[in-house]
RNA sequence: GGGUCGGUGCCCGAGUGGUUAAUGGGGGUGGACUGUAAAUCCACUGGCUCUGCCUACGUUGGUUCAAAUCCAACCCGGCCCA
């Protein structure tokens, strides 16, 4: 049972679950394990994946995961940590995402490989709150609606800072909370799990299943993982993700160079390494963190080569080491200037960048480095087959 | 609906008639350096096959030799009042 918790979980908390565990133990079934997720964007990333874990392991204890597709409450958008109001996505929209993310979590894969547990009966139940929630007419509404007041909305963090701020708050926002709690009692959960940015929304479903005469679940916030700046929440909005679906490689030179404050909490997050067992040295401890981050999601020996390549790559030989990206001539004109050649071939976003980076002496051919932004290629057998390259990263293999 | 303040480049935010894509910060890219694609320092950061030419300060018109800056209408938002 005490797998069931990360570190830093206080004692009372452990209480009260074992309580609920046991109470359930007593009726003979398994706990209704509930985790919400709005399909608002495509990709699933680390700091997803610790809920994912944790929801994992109750599967694997004999429970039964709810996972509930929040198809109705994306269209309003959850307000949580965000500063503005969030567009409202179609129905399409979500529908394609609901499909991305059951997906990546390992809808039809063996259940050693997936994320969650899809195979062993009993042990998923996947819910649209459309379900539930699109069916309610306006009288159901106004008693959710009902059942809050305003001041305790204007308690939560979030919309008080936007109230203060002058930041709009449109009126559907506060039925948010109001519609994810909700969920909680049409699929009568016991324990809800959320980040602790979710404290309020969970809390919530619990005001509502006493509301509807139901017992009230046991809110299971875990820890929120920093992004790869170290310092904010990781959020794909802010750009400091590293997802689920990326490369091995890509995936293991990011959490390569996770600051060393995170990286502790990368390791209790992410993987189950003891902290101690790891090297002092903070480079050594960077490279054991990543290596077991992309191993828990890839296998060890796919991590080992993407360790590997981090480093050949890192080395400057990228354009011997690894396989380069062709880039075609199809699209340029003869002759072609050098600064033209680099935005027509798709490494520089306008020829006017084009300029600067050959300027600021970022260009080369063949490893050899170009200084004239207006240096004249005249036809395509000038360049076929020679490497280009911007900067230390980016190489592209020009072919016709 | 009334009053009032505001809408500036990827983001935040100066600028309130007159060189110049428009101060500053963040972010981003590049360079140097290094235990790392870290930290730090430096440069660049609208577009165009570019010694010049275009397009930009909510939208549309107007005043003016000249507007992000003045005027009008409209759209969007904050606050106060109803």
């Amino acid at each position: 049972m005490a797998d069931l918790f990360p570190d830093g979980q206080s004692d009372d908390a452990d209480q009260a679950l074992a309580a609920r565990l046991a109470a359930a133990e007593l009726e003979g079934r398994p706990l209704r394990v509930k985790l919400g997720i709005d399909p608002t964007g495509s990709d699933i990333h680390l700091g997803h994946s610790i809920l994912f874990r944790k929801l994992r392991a109750f599967q694997d204890a004999g429970h039964t995961a709810i996972l509930i597709i929040g198809d109705f409450t994306a269209r309003i958008g959850d307000p949580t940590g965000k500063s503005a109001t969030r567009v409202q996505l179609t129905t399409e929209q979500v529908e394609a995402n609901a499909t991305t993310y059951l997906r990546q979590l390992g809808q039809g894969q063996p259940k050693e490989q997936a994320l969650l547990d899809f195979e062993t009966p009993g042990r998923l139940e996947v819910r649209r709150n459309s379900e539930w929630l699109a069916g309610l007419d306006l009288p159901q509404v106004i008693g959710l609606l009902g059942t809050a007041t305003v001041g305790q909305m204007l308690a939560k963090d979030d919309f008080s800072k936007r109230y203060g701020s002058g930041t709009p708050i449109a009126l559907h926002e506060f039925l948010y909370p109001l519609l994810q709690g909700y969920d909680s009692v049409a699929v009568d959960a016991d324990v809800e799990l959320g980040g602790t940015d979710q404290k309020f929304n969970v809390a919530m479903g619990r005001d509502l299943q006493r509301h509807f005469g139901q017992r009230t679940q046991f809110g299971l916030l875990l820890p929120i993982l920093v992004g790869l700046d170290g310092v904010q929440k990781m959020s794909k909005s802010l750009g400091n993700t590293v997802g689920l679906e990326e490369d091995p490689l890509s995936m293991y030179s990011k959490l390569e160079k996770v600051g060393d404050a995170a990286i502790n909490d990368y390791l209790i997050l992410l993987t189950d390494l003891a902290s101690e067992a790891l090297p002092d040295n903070p480079r050594e401890k960077q490279k054991a963190m990543a290596l077991a981050v992309t191993a828990s999601r890839y296998g060890m020996e796919v991590a080992q080569k993407a360790q590997v390549d981090a480093a050949t790559l890192v080395g400057g030989e990228a354009a011997a080491a690894a396989d380069v990206p062709e880039a075609s001539l199809s699209a340029v004109n003869f002759p072609a200037k050098a600064f033209y050649l680099f935005s027509a071939v798709g490494m520089c976003a306008s020829s006017s960048e084009a300029r600067r980076q050959i300027k600021g002496g970022a260009a080369r051919l063949e490893g050899e480095k170009i200084t004239d932004p207006n240096q004249e290629f005249s036809s395509v057998s000038d360049l076929e087959g020679k490497v280009l390259q911007l900067g230390k990263k980016t190489f592209r293999r020009l072919v016709p």
